[in-house]
DNA sequence: GCGTACAAAACTGTATACAATTTTCCTGGA
DNA sequence: TCCAGGAAAATTGTATACAGTTTTGTACGC
């Protein structure tokens, strides 16, 4: 593309995002699967750009741990990341620490806030639970509002190094998530309900409450995955 | 460097991390000041390297949160990050809870490995004890020793989550650790006595206790750090 | 038939050319 | 003196050429 009009009307500057957005969506839907070799040449052939903005978007989705560089001496041939059970347990245990934190936090915002963000969070979680019980799941809907709902909280509480810290991570764990609601979905009622745990001890500003039920909320979320996992087989397509 | 010879014998695919060591050591010690435009086309040429690997290696440092992208609609012009009181605050809160965390595990530890970290958090905290009371201040060292008494029990007591999760945030705070000793150096004695409680709480393996003291070592910190930037500015260069 | 050696293809790392945009600075006018 | 306009310089984004390394394929010997 040299000297030629753009083939897309990608603003300058946007390309690398096109390029990582793109991927990321292949690698977390499962349309490429764990352990898939990522060639830079294929990509920039496929979406019509060159290797530059291409190498950017791999280099920040392996920043990101969507693809790993697998052992090779001198060069990097970047793969997909693969799903195991202790990525898994790992990734969750962590989120549980930072949006445990999170949790904590928002039960010492003033009252008023405070109730406002109840008032929400009860909102999500019934449309939460209205989705988990429909005959035939809709398994986008169901992450959304998952995520939604535990997004909320930390919007409304953590302060930006938190929310730094919880963008870059939580990304992560969204392969699995989305794992877990399409493999749970009709099983979903103990997240109803750990939900309503986390809510109600916001409302009662009990700090430590609130901190151990998004804790645990995260750990049972861990244990059922890893639970499935093991019994599915740690990689392949879903 | 087409067909030269290497001028450096740097080994090939290692060349964006040295330039990722070398701009990250200038802005943790304070060399690039906060707000310093990075160009890339300088590094490149002082480093005598093409611009590709500078580019990975900025990317690298944006992702980290070392430089930001000053507010520029289509281009993306990196500069230095500052160093904010608030900032300075969140992350040492942060940091707070996952070391007190893992100080917690530190009391649940066997005896034997128990006192063992005790031991030698004794003699690091010594050795930090005298570096305070130097006649010139050796700040590298003090740096040193801090971080390494509080990275000791961390890497004998945290688990592997909560391992990955203190070196992602760890190194961001050193930045200000660093104004820390190098703007108090002289008045470091509270320190030491806190690291003093920290050693006695995990010696007794009282959980509550060891959390706490570290908490509180950092808080204090926090503290006297925010007084100092909030004194000498914001920004600039000590 | 199987393994090894060598050649060829594929792929990534680095450098550099060119394009587009932003910033800087100089000039002219009110 | 100060502000506006515009040309030039600076800087980043993108594309591509080239080099070095790894992988793959093939043919030969056992």
């Amino acid at each position: 593309m040299k000297s030629a009009a753009p083939a897309s009307p990608t603003a300058r500057g946007a390309t690398p995002m096109v390029v990582y957005h793109a991927l990321r969506a292949l690698i977390v839907r499962g349309q490429l699967a764990p352990g898939s070799r990522i060639v830079e040449t294929e990509v920039a052939a496929r979406l019509r750009v060159s290797r530059t903005p291409v190498r950017g978007a791999l280099q920040r989705l392996a920043h990101e741990g969507y693809i790993v560089d697998s052992v090779s001496l001198q060069q990097s041939r970047p793969t997909v990341a693969p799903l195991t059970r202790e990525d898994a347990l790992e990734l969750f245990s962590i989120v549980a620490e930072i949006e445990g934190l999170a949790a904590r936090c928002a039960t010492a915002l003033p009252p008023a806030k405070r109730e406002a963000l109840v008032r929400e969070l009860t909102t999500i979680n019934a449309r939460f639970e209205r989705a988990s019980r429909a005959k035939v799941p809709r398994h986008d809907l169901l992450y959304e509002l998952d995520e939604q709902f535990h997004r909320r909280y930390v919007e409304r509480a953590a302060g930006p190094r938190l929310r730094v810290l919880h963008d870059a991570v939580k990304p992560q764990a969204e392969r699995y998530e989305r794992l877990y609601v399409s493999l749970l979905s009709r099983g979903l009622a103990p997240s109803v309900q750990e939900h309503t745990a986390i809510i109600r001890a916001i409302a009662s500003a009990d700090p430590d409450a609130a901190q151990r039920a998004v804790q645990v909320n995260w750990r049972n979320a861990a244990a059922r995955l890893g639970q499935l996992i093991t019994n599915v087989g740690e990689r392949g397509q879903w």
